[in-house]
RNA sequence: GGCCCCGUCGUCCAGAGGCCUAGGACGCUGGGUUUUCAACCCAGAAACGCCGGUUCGAAUCCGGUCGGGGCUGCCA
């Protein structure tokens, strides 16, 4: 068994090209088949080099690898087709004389037999009849002497060996055509599986006008691979069992074409959220240090000073059980770097009060007595004084919350005093202080 | 217009004649927990497009209808 995908580089990895090569990477290491990448570029205006990059770098990215194809090559040269014209050339010459197909206006057309049908068992969706009555003869070879899709992909699938080819609905219409070609060729007919498009919110085929739909968008919202794979296993098709959330290793075990769902999918991004948040918990400390590392990296676009590393690495656990993707980690830290501190106007008078300040100038004096600047002994501090002025712990906490980290949304109190240290505490406190 | 595909909660999925007074998840609403925001826990609202037929019995099979979508390029 022999799978492929074969993506036009006229775009960024799109979110339904990604979805589709999943499928046929899962059904091709679900039965020990081959999963093949080649590269559709016989559109030469519209292909660049930069696109096809992105493909391969985000099929990768999403831990989709292959057997045979760009890259990776294979017994077929560089799997790209704009390398191969010449072969595609030679089909449609021979097409031609052998009068399957004819010239019109400088281009070579296929002619399609008329009063006669096209079947074929297509998997998800059963048996598929075309009259080929309603196919026009259709351009093989362009003008210019350059093949067109129909052409250049048909006969890669023959030279290849494709033995299943599963692609979007969208081409459903098309595989007559493809058939056709095989026939004239003698080549034998592979099984067909014509898989759900995505649709945007408006019930329409995912595309540009639904925005950024590229893979790298994602990455770049801080989505982990991981948890986008399995968002997009859910995409029509499920394991079983109301299972949801699930490894790669499970999705091969249980996956077959059979099982995914001819009706099309709306592509939503806010369960994919949650799933990223689920997936956010269960990395490793050290997977997900890193990963922060880099983020806020590449957002404050400087190094971290070992200072600052030392004072994150203490609240990262406590950000890590509040994050919905990796972009929301800078906010959270952000205090905690060495970048100008501000306080926000609106919430500091949210929480401002005489008991209020009375409580930060008391804990400012505990804590500069405070040998011991551990978690425990803070929460102990903030805690008596709380009992000693009898006030509640929204009115102590939460001034002191923003007089620390300036804002009053935050990862938890204590930790975040602990994380930023006793010096710079007792800094950030003088500060507001003074400002009385 | 023609050809083709599709039709279960707002969304994703379960359901392959009786287990369905239709199940799970996200989201939503309410509650709990709580120093904020999350996370977490509990509860709730929420769907078989419609009409016929087959059958003792249909979300499941058939027909029609309506609705949505795709294709209809010397794009893929």
């Amino acid at each position: 068994m022999k799978l492929r995908i074969a993506p036009s580089p006229t775009g960024y990895l799109h979110i339904g090209n990604a979805r589709t090569a999943l499928f046929n990477w899962l059904y091709a290491r679900a039965n020990n088949g081959k999963f093949l990448v080649r590269i559709d570029d016989t559109d030469t205006a519209r292909s660049s080099e930069e696109y096809m990059l992105d493909i391969v770098e985000n099929f990768k990215w999403l831990g989709i690898d292959w057997d045979e194809g760009i890259e990776v090559g294979g017994p077929h040269g560089e799997y790209k087709q704009s390398l191969r014209f010449d072969r595609y050339r030679e089909v449609a010459e021979s097409l031609l004389s052998s009068n399957l197909a004819y010239e019109d206006e400088g281009a070579i057309r296929f002619k399609v037999p008329s009063e006669n049908q096209i079947k074929f068992e297509d998997i998800t969706r059963g048996a598929m009849k075309f009259e080929l009555d309603d196919v026009e003869d259709f351009i093989i070879l362009r003008s210019d002497k350059s093949p067109t899709y129909h052409l250049a992909s048909t006969v890669d699938d023959i030279d290849y060996e494709i033995t299943t080819i599963a692609r979007g609905e969208d081409i459903l219409s098309s595989t007559p055509k493809h058939i056709l070609i095989m026939q004239a060729l003698n080549a034998d007919i592979p099984s067909f599986c014509h898989l759900p498009l995505l649709f945007g919110p408006d019930g329409k085929k995912l595309s540009k006008r639904h925005g950024d739909t590229s893979v790298n968008l994602f990455r770049e919202q801080g989505l982990l691979p991981d948890a986008l794979f399995n968002y997009m296993c859910l995409l029509g098709w499920a394991p079983g069992d109301d299972l949801e959330i699930f490894s790669k290793e499970i999705a091969i075990s249980k996956f077959n074409l059979d099982d995914v769902l001819p009706n099309p999918a709306i592509f939503d991004t806010t369960k994919l959220l949650w799933m990223n948040g689920q997936y956010i918990r269960n990395i490793s400390y050290d997977k997900f240090n890193k990963l922060a590392a880099e983020k806020i990296t590449i957002e404050i676009k400087r190094d971290l000073f070992d200072k600052e590393r030392e004072r994150i690495d203490k609240i990262l656990p406590c950000v890590q059980e509040r994050l919905e993707t990796l972009n929301d980690i800078t906010p959270q830290i952000y205090f905690l770097l060495d970048e100008p501190f501000e306080v926000n106007k609106e919430d500091w008078d949210s929480v401002n009060s005489e008991d209020g300040q009375e409580y930060l100038f008391a804990i400012r004096n505990k804590i500069k007595d405070l040998e011991n600047f551990s978690l425990e002994n803070i929460e102990k501090l903030m805690r008596d004084e709380l009992k000693t002025q009898d006030i509640k712990p929204k009115v102590g906490f939460q001034i002191t919350r923003v007089s620390i980290t300036g804002t009053k949304i935050s990862p938890p109190l204590f930790e975040s005093i602990y994380s930023l240290g006793k010096d710079g505490t007792l800094a950030r406190l003088a500060e507001t202080i003074q400002k009385l």
